[in-house]
DNA sequence: CCTTATAAATTAAGCGATTAACCAATGCAC
DNA sequence: GTGCATTGGTTAATCGCTTAATTTATAAGG
């Protein structure tokens, strides 16, 4: 079993040392042409490839990006949720192209992420979705570049991208109440703890204010946002006696979930009831009626995380930036037009 | 900007040598309890974090694991694939539980995974999904373990984690011939280079046959593995005269794009057409009608490939393994009762 | 011809762990 | 008192790579 090459192979074979293979490797002295295709020669004829971790415990930089995703409550499935497959899907691309791997954990030990940041000696990490407080908190003490994504952390210590919660849900409920509907209710997460829930609530109201709709507590209906809770707001919703004509959910995976609830119970979209979502997963087009909802560019957002942190990595002192995506309305079947 | 503590630093704080040190964290020889204590309480008072990549180093295990999976083409977002997506997380759960961290690259030339097995030093990886025997061939020289899941290469390298498509394509054809129905189209991904597909094909061939219907080719449509390509199945299908009362899909994402297919083009399902699913996505439950499908155990696949693999780690000979998870009838909706 | 600058490469000291080999002190048997 | 284990550590080399400092040779300038 011969050992793997080293740099001093490649050094002996090309009859230099091993700082001279080191600096051609790393470009950064001018040797002659000659030498560098001696070099070049000996580590292509030894199949020669860097150890990373020696190099990472010389430049105290591993070429690594940790990624935290929630991790679903007691489950082990944090990829279930596809909104967080998609953005990963898009983080993953954007790092590799610039020379860095991803390291994914869904730990939800707060002190074992800052950990993982130190012995792994991650270069920076990107944050998905709201945490404790007390998380923000001992994730500065990892003195590495973070970008949030989809917080509503306004630590001064993070980047920030993310899209406009406010003006999606906005846009979202406007839609529908231009579709004639007034009495429209709203399916969410539990609003106190998650911030990307709170301002969707605004955007709710901000667009029932503007058509004089008075806002009232029984039409919002919270709980996990998974499909599961979103059967079940539809069913809460069913039975409370509220007479909506329509439903904003805050996110896609509610909307479908609600679907399927009004569906199970004899009720139809959007014959009987129209479903306005948020997110566009891309599954929403599949579903019949495609789900009308909110787009945002998911996969902008994980570019935008991956380049915004890179600079970071690059330039320490960056000041501290806070980018804010687009969104769009998609009309698909899922919103009828009622009354006049 | 204080440095990091290092091993130095905790030794010298509890008066002994950093070799003592290293010995009490890895519990390698017998220290008195003071000792072990005093080391400990300079471990907690410095915050001391050990560098893994020192440690890899000298030990040459990183306790990382590689995952590589099929970048779909083009596309940057592999992760999109429900399926893909549940795996991973199931991978990363048990990876985690066992000390050991993912690192996940969706690249596609083949020499540069085995550029980052080798430049991360991982300890082992698990390839979900089919590639070209280069691949295959490739990968062996990595040297290390090596898990493939969801392929039919029959390399005595590799260990392997799949269910028996062959079976379970067969129990799914069996069900809906059980409804009544004799002719059933088959919708799938690239037969000829994807071995699943092939197994899922002969499965589905062999309920024909045990019910005296002669397969027909006409009744086969290939095409991607993706809701597009099951949309545009439908179409094909609806156009090419065949008189198929039911489809029999190779994977739920080609049967959820078909319902679509179906429902654009005003054929309702099941009342019109039934459809058959394979695999079970999170979201077949959630459709209108819900897809009755083979439902498999994503989430143990992860678990089984997570854990022979670590148990290939530890034990560098051990001999080669193939093991086949069940598979399961699940009844739901899209399937329709028809004829006497 | 001497000085100085430049080019080409080397020397050697780390980076932060691990670990085989070694050593000193103590206890115990005979 | 001598020999031999055992206990409780230490020494120092090593893993593979980087890089500041240095050396040697060559060229250019005056």
């Amino acid at each position: 079993m011969e050992r793997r090459a080293t740099l001093r192979d490649v050094a002996e074979k090309a009859g230099v040392t091993t700082a001279t293979v080191s600096y051609i490797l790393n470009d950064k002295k001018n040797f002659p042409d000659e030498t560098k295709q001696r070099v070049m020669a000996a580590i292509a004829e030894l199949g020669y490839i860097p150890n990373l971790s020696a190099r990472t415990l010389t430049q105290r930089s591993s070429k690594l990006i940790g990624i935290v995703v929630p991790q679903t409550e007691g489950s082990r499935l944090m990829f279930q949720n596809n909104f967080y497959s998609e953005i990963l899907g898009s983080i993953e691309f954007h790092a590799r192209q610039n020379g860095y791997h991803i390291i994914i954990s869904a730990t939800d030990a707060n002190e074992s992420y800052l950990r993982l940041a130190r012995e792994r000696n991650l270069d920076g990490i990107i944050v998905i979705g709201m945490y404790p407080d007390e998380f923000y908190r001992q994730m500065k003490e990892s003195r590495t570049p973070i970008v949030l994504v989809d917080s509503y952390c306004n630590d001064h210590y993070y980047h920030n991208i993310r899209i406009d919660d406010a003006y999606g849900s906005y846009l979202a409920t406007h839609y529908v109440l231009s579709k004639g509907h007034r009495n429209i209710a709203f399916f969410s997460g539990q609003i106190k703890e998650n911030g990307v829930m709170k301002k969707r609530l605004t955007g709710y109201r901000d667009a029932l204010a503007e058509y004089d709709v008075v806002f009232d507590r029984r039409y919002v209906f919270e709980g996990k946002i998974d499909y599961a809770s979103g059967i079940d707001a539809a069913e809460r919703l069913l039975t409370s006696g509220v007479p909506a004509t329509a439903v904003v959910a805050a996110a896609d995976i509610l909307a479908i979930g609600a679907m399927k609830g009004f569906y199970e119970r004899g009720i139809r979209v959007p014959e009987d009831i129209s479903v306005m979502g948020f997110d566009d997963l891309e599954i929403s087009q599949y579903l019949t009626p495609g789900l009308s909802t909110i787009r945002q560019e998911i996969s902008q957002k994980g570019e935008k995380a991956v380049e915004l942190l890179i600079n970071n990595i690059k330039e320490p002192n960056l000041t501290k930036q806070e980018q804010i995506l687009p969104v769009q309305l998609v009309e698909r079947g899922s919103v009828k037009c009622i009354g006049g």
